[in-house]
DNA sequence: CTACGGGGTG
DNA sequence: CACCCCGTAG
């Protein structure tokens, strides 16, 4: 069996809202090292996954490895009867064709459990390999939302541009062009602020080309964690990750198009 | 005739637009002892009452019984043209074929007067039995309205559970299922705060099925009072009451479905 | 025109 | 976490 309370429900809600409308369904894999999934988007072009180790439970108990099929908007609705602030348990009894989540509200006078249906997903499991990247850059992930936003109402992809002096991000469409320049900022995080600067890391500057409609998904992430790292290596998939405090993340591929260099 | 003035229009704007999707009409019948009605909905199924007593108004004066039909959609609109802390003042006299609201603003600068048209509506009153029910809960009405919002997700209907440890809620849906269960709390209303507990009076243990669409219009009627009283007996309606202050209530009845025992 | 769901603010 | 307002859908 698989058993596992998680404090916080806000967690599994944030998660669940940002990859619901990119994904449909998805096998969670649940294993004694934690619980994961990953999925490509309907257009095959998106790849998601997350992982939650087994620590950021308490408790956490899983006997023997499962993949769990599960639909999204069911596993959304059913979150909705959450409260953010109730703690959640995942429950799954060997060989049954359903999951039940508890949730438990803060002052215990209010159990609610909802079982949700199980769905047989042939997953082709596509392993990623762990890689190097060309470029890291790590930034306030309010600001690449907000970015995203203001560009894609300009064109319908972004460039990318990482150097050591900082990271640029361009559109050009119909009615115009635009830009934001993010230059490096040593101080991350001044005093405990939830000020995040932007730092680059790079072996090679990158300059890549990417659809903003994708990217706009990925941004409802953004408010499980104050940064995201984007890394990136010339002609292969970008890899976005939201970390989830420090007990997991959530990872976004995105293949960069081919470049129209005017 | 018939003037009532009451102190805050905030009040009969409330009742008015929780009853207004559940009946299109009805009669107000106005007597001494205050103003009432009773309606069916339009498909028969569920019944809506209220009474506010001739000493919620001030003053209060009715000459004889009348029996006022009103078309709700017309009062809606005309309440809407009132200021929440408005004075309002019902007014009808002998043999009009219309009924007179006023209502004056706080600072009595502005006076505005509508005159709403009457309706003859056959009305076959059925009276209710005064009946003691085997079960009593009482809870918070935002408490309710969030349980029967969430459960509509998951199902058509709900069956409610009564036991001397708490209410229990359930639902089930083709996705799935969900339940949600208050336990008794004896602290109700700690230190004047909104919070109101759960308590269950009763002599015999309850499990009834009710429509969740009549159960989300009558939770319209939850801004009206911080709690609602959930009167069950087996295979009989359920009453759901909100009291309106210390100064009447609106109640709905609602008959169980027949259940489908697994 | 009305009702319901989602997002933002206090 | 609760309440209010706005936008979208029926």
């Amino acid at each position: 069996m698989l058993e596992a309370r998680l404090p916080q429900a806000s967690i599994l809600k944030k998660i669940v809202e940002s990859v619901k409308d990119l994904v449909s369904q998805a096998n969670f894999d649940c294993s004694d090292s934690g619980i994961s999934f990953q999925a490509m988007d309907e257009s095959n072009i998106a790849l998601s996954s997350f992982l939650l180790r087994a620590d950021g439970f308490d408790p956490y108990r899983c006997d023997r490895n499962l993949s769990l099929g599960i639909k999204f908007a069911s596993l959304s609705k059913i979150l909705k009867c959450a409260g953010n602030d109730d703690v959640v348990i995942i429950r799954y009894m060997d060989d049954a064709d359903i999951l039940s989540l508890v949730f438990e509200s803060p002052n215990n006078e209010r159990i609610s459990e909802f079982d949700i249906k199980l769905l047989d997903i042939d997953s082709e499991y596509l392993s990623i390999p762990d890689q190097e990247f060309e470029c890291k850059v790590k930034m306030s992930s309010s600001e690449f939302s907000r970015i995203c936003r203001d560009l894609m109402t300009i064109g319908a992809s972004v460039v990318i541009d990482a150097t050591k002096e900082g990271v640029k991000f361009s559109a050009t469409g119909d009615d115009g062009s635009g830009s934001v320049l993010l230059k490096q900022s040593g101080s991350i995080d001044n005093e405990g602020r939830g000020v995040v600067g932007t730092s680059v890391e790079m072996v090679e500057p990158v300059s890549l080309e990417l659809s903003l409609k994708y990217l706009n998904n990925f941004t409802k992430a953004a408010p499980l964690s104050d940064s995201v790292a984007i890394n990136m290596s010339n002609g292969i998939p970008v890899m976005f990750q939201f970390d989830v405090g420090d007990i997991g993340y959530i990872r976004y591929f995105l293949a960069p198009q081919i470049k129209d260099d005017d």
